[in-house]
DNA sequence: TAGATTGTTAATCGATTAACAATC
DNA sequence: TAGATTGTTAATCGATTAACAATC
């Protein structure tokens, strides 16, 4: 019954009461959500209703206010939603908070870009190192990292904390070195490769980014 | 009713026909189809069953007769599906035989990873120049690629077809020179700046990236 | 208090899966 | 012909939207 769920959460403080299991849906959105958030907060816009950021982002309000009490009620009635409070919950759910280290491995292109854009430490991730396996690269500056040997890749992660392993390199050799990092103990990899992996037998999650499949998908809407 | 229909496809050698509207969600997976189908080609199996590739892509059998039959039968009853042929088929539905053509806005390190990349000559676009403003980089040579100034933008749209402009540029500068390009008349973009850009009111179909999102959404699975 | 807007239920819509007849 | 596997329907499941009572 629904009154007698609501009040066991006022009971204690509500506002961080979380669904059992929040759909992958959801989960999906949320980034969205917080991009959003933090280009308000950066126009000093501190409180947004739904209907508002419906508008904004082109989806519906009923979305936006289903989505947001899969966490709790981040809310207030007639009021709306404070956005500083709201960024920063979002951003605890997806692990802003975390204070994970991830490091590059592949310094080429692709690497040096993600190195120098503040794309890790938006999230809070801090990059910790980059490594190659070309001496062309090794013991390069790329965005005030000196770019480490493969050779030491095992030796840093036993005396540094990696949380995530950026995979910028070959697809040819992206299986081989994503079961070496989960070996290592690497418990999250993030694949630019076109090559899919899938390390859950290691108890490792990863996301593979696929640019080539947004590039189909807009050549498919120009077909139309 | 059902036969009536098949007869009807029948009639005129089948195959080609295609579902008046094909949803969003199949269109999705049709991307990575294709990758699983040309990495089948390479290993030289020219023959599936939906069963088959079901294990391969962990997903459902049903799912993808269900999606392959949207675009009308591909496959043969007690035989399954020509990998070649079905390939060929997604790859045209996918626009991949259109030979579009397109140009690199910003020739930083995110703009010449995919220049040198096979990711547009794989999926059937033509790069054919590269752009980018900082006097350091105009006149480079980039995978082949002498990088010209963003003043002979207009100039060089004028004289060479551009079917889509791809965006490596800050996000600052990316929704002003988005509508720059729109009003030049390029009708797709493919955008890598964080900020989501909508040119539906030109006319103009967009993709956005987007990686931030996705090393998010692994942040989240890192937290569970 | 009156107005606004959330939280939340119920209804709708769409997507996935199961099952099997058609047919190669 | 017998076996295999698709094409296709019907059933299930999940996600989105609409509506409104609760409440700030």
């Amino acid at each position: 019954m629904k009154s007698e769920t609501r009040d066991k959460y006022r009971d204690e403080g509500s506002a961080d009461e979380v669904k059992n299991h929040v759909s992958p849906a959801v989960i999906k959105r949320l980034p969205r959500y917080y991009r959003y958030l933090r280009e308000l907060l950066q126009n000093d816009i501190l409180r947004i209703s739904s209907g508002e950021l419906s508008k904004l982002m082109h989806v519906t309000a009923s979305q936006i206010r289903q989505d947001l009490n899969c966490f709790g009620g981040f809310g207030q009635q007639g009021y709306g939603y404070n956005v500083k409070y709201l960024y920063g919950k979002i951003g605890e759910i997806l692990g802003v908070t975390q204070n994970f280290n991830a490091v590059i491995i592949g310094s080429g292109n692709l690497g040096s870009a993600l190195a120098s854009s503040p794309i890790f430490e938006r999230r809070g991730v801090k990059l910790t190192a980059l490594f190659d396996n070309s001496p062309n690269v090794i013991g390069k500056n790329i965005a005030g990292y000196i770019v480490k040997s493969m050779d030491e890749l095992e030796e840093y992660c036993k005396t540094n904390t990696v949380n995530i392993a950026v995979l910028t390199i070959p697809k040819t050799v992206v299986r081989e070195m994503a079961d070496r990092l989960a070996d290592i103990g690497i418990k999250g990899l993030w694949n630019f490769a076109s090559t899919e992996i899938d390390l859950s037998h290691k108890g490792a999650v990863v996301q593979n980014v696929h640019m080539g499949d947004s590039l189909m998908t807009l050549c498919y809407e120009l077909t139309k």
